[in-house]
DNA sequence: AATATTTTCAAAACCGGTTTAAGAAAGGAA
DNA sequence: TTCCTTTCTTAAACCGGTTTTGAAAATATT
């Protein structure tokens, strides 16, 4: 491998000198010209292991998340992925482990193998572990999710998400609108709900707790949930399903009961993943920038590692319903989004 | 952050012998002792950067993909970063640019910031770029490619789950079986158009070129190829796509013309993705091993790197043919794996 | 007890960069 | 011309590990 030495030996200066022309340092013309000479020769690349010693930056960022596919997961990566090597990072991924999560964050931390971390779905990892993280000063972007102001975090505006697909039902006509929600003890989870029940209330309509069924994000578990809700004495006439998996698994749900999507019920997803128009009826649902979660979550961390951003921030996207057939309501589209911030 | 020289003068000894202890060179048992006594005190992590410059080994390996999320290349960095995080690897990962692709794995490669590269569809890097990899004796594995015998890869037995799932449908009684294939120029999906016509040879049936389609893998090529075989002035009554986003997107073709699934037209496809379980009827597909395909090159890369093996070599994962709904056949599932080895 | 052999450890060099402190060269002012 | 700045350049130290070399200590042999 060719090393600074050479390049300083055949351009007759000496390391430090290339250094600094490789630094933008001030250096006369004739000198730089000489050393970019050398290393154009040389085919010279500096050593990404030694600078990093030197200077204490690895440039790499680690990626945390209990997933690194899926629906979810998978376009986070990308628009990581995209912001960091635009600007000269690397992406280390990791899944965390359920088990010895504390542990490997500590040792990513100790071990300055990662300029940065960026942890997907903190509620994996625990509060205590990203607090102590941030004791130690190391940067921190949380992506959905968020253990107070101290730490950056980039979420969904779930609230909004939610208010404006059950507004959606109810102004097609829907009184009774059951709910298969993921676990309840997630802050997303609360903040859908409660974006349902003041949609219920702005329109005078009364809320029923039974309408709101317990799943997990999953396909199973939107079947079996809709199954129970198609054992309430009274039917719901529309669901609001809290990602398109439950959504579709409740479309099946209903399918063997021998009912229609949407006639006899509508359905309503949360994620619009690709599924979402795959299905038939194509499936009503609110969008989520999950690509661009990643990328505003990676260009906060790169900020942070150059420099530019001392302040912590708490940024909320925007979610858009994305109208199809599965709601009743004919449309393509219905857009509606901004990013807003909040510090 | 404490050192190992912090650890060395706590314990009263040289960096040398901190480091001998750290590797398991023979130490006195009182010393051994007295020093991981410090380092346990000093919760002392080794610096990896120092140690990477030294050992010239960042035990690092990067992927290249063309895409780090969806059906495909999703369980592929699953299966990879939990084999690699069992062997203390950490894995980095980087979309092929179309443009700047050889570049960058050139730079890749003399900034020594990887110890191995495993390659995800070569046909996106360019043969001479991965050829010119091994000719600096860079470990190189392959996922789902070929460039000859020089270099390792891991890959389908594309052939096989193509020939399996056309021989169903002949079993099944359909004589007439369209093709939606993917990309014609790679050398999968020749393999697979090889298995179709091996599969009507062997039971005595005709191949009919107008019966093949090129899809592009992607659903709206599934939905527009279906609609130019159904243009045919005899129908195909059953069809293989090569994607099941290619199969279902057939389906919806075929739906919208009125026929039904697979009473009229029997549908497989390929992959066995999430979605084949989520479309009525269920989706027949032919189950590729993906997750197990990003371990299997894991391992090699682990191997290689270890320095336990030195031999090129070229595996070939089997298929399974899960039967569901979409091609008329009731059941559940049809299991048959394997595991081929050539050298 | 004297010598030979083995074991254990430390000093120093090294990996390939960056940075500091100081010297050399160039330019400007008196 | 001389002296004072300013601009370039370099030697040496440093980042935090590993490894080689050789000496001291411990053990074995005669």
């Amino acid at each position: 491998m060719v090393t600074i030495k050479d390049v300083a030996a055949r351009s007759g200066v000496s390391k430090a000198t290339v250094s600094r022309v490789l630094n933008n340092y001030p250096v006369s013309p004739k000198t730089y010209a000489r050393v970019m000479q050398a290393i154009k020769e040389l085919n010279y690349q500096p050593n990404v292991q030694a600078r990093a010693l030197s200077l204490k930056r690895s440039h790499i960022v680690g990626l945390i998340a209990p997933d690194l596919q899926g629906i979810f997961y998978g376009p986070i990566i990308l628009g990581i992925e995209e912001v960091l090597r635009k600007n000269g990072f690397n992406l280390i991924v990791s899944r965390s482990q359920p088990d010895s999560r504390e542990f490997s964050l500590a040792k990513m931390l100790k071990e300055r193998r990662v300029d940065g971390l960026i942890i997907a779905t903190p509620r994996e990892i625990g509060e205590k572990a990203i607090l102590a993280l941030k004791k130690d000063n190391f940067p921190v972007v949380l992506i959905d999710g968020n253990v107070g102001p101290a730490i950056n975090s980039v979420e969904i505006n779930s609230y909004n998400g939610a208010f404006a697909a059950c507004e959606h039902l109810i102004k097609l006509g829907h009184k009774r609108i059951g709910v298969i929600s993921g676990p309840l003890k997630y802050k997303e989870v609360q903040d859908r709900i409660k974006g349902y029940r003041d949609a219920l209330e702005k329109h005078g309509l009364p809320f029923d707790k039974k309408l709101v069924k317990q799943g997990n994000y999953m396909f199973d578990s939107g079947l079996q949930q809709m199954e129970n809700l198609l054992q309430l004495d009274q039917f719901p006439t529309a669901v609001f399903a809290m990602s398109d998996l439950m959504a579709i698994g409740a479309m099946q749900s209903i399918f063997r009961k021998g009912l229609q999507v949407p006639k006899d019920i509508a359905v309503v997803g949360f994620d619009d993943s690709e599924v979402a128009k795959m299905v038939l009826p194509r499936l009503t649902s609110v969008r989520q920038p999950i690509n661009e979660m990643g990328a505003v979550a990676a260009r906060k961390m790169v900020a942070i590692l150059k420099g530019d951003e001392k302040e912590v921030t708490h940024i909320k996207l925007e979610t858009t319903l994305v109208i199809r057939e599965s709601c009743g309501a004919g449309g393509t589209k219905n857009a509606k989004s901004a990013v807003s911030r909040i510090k």
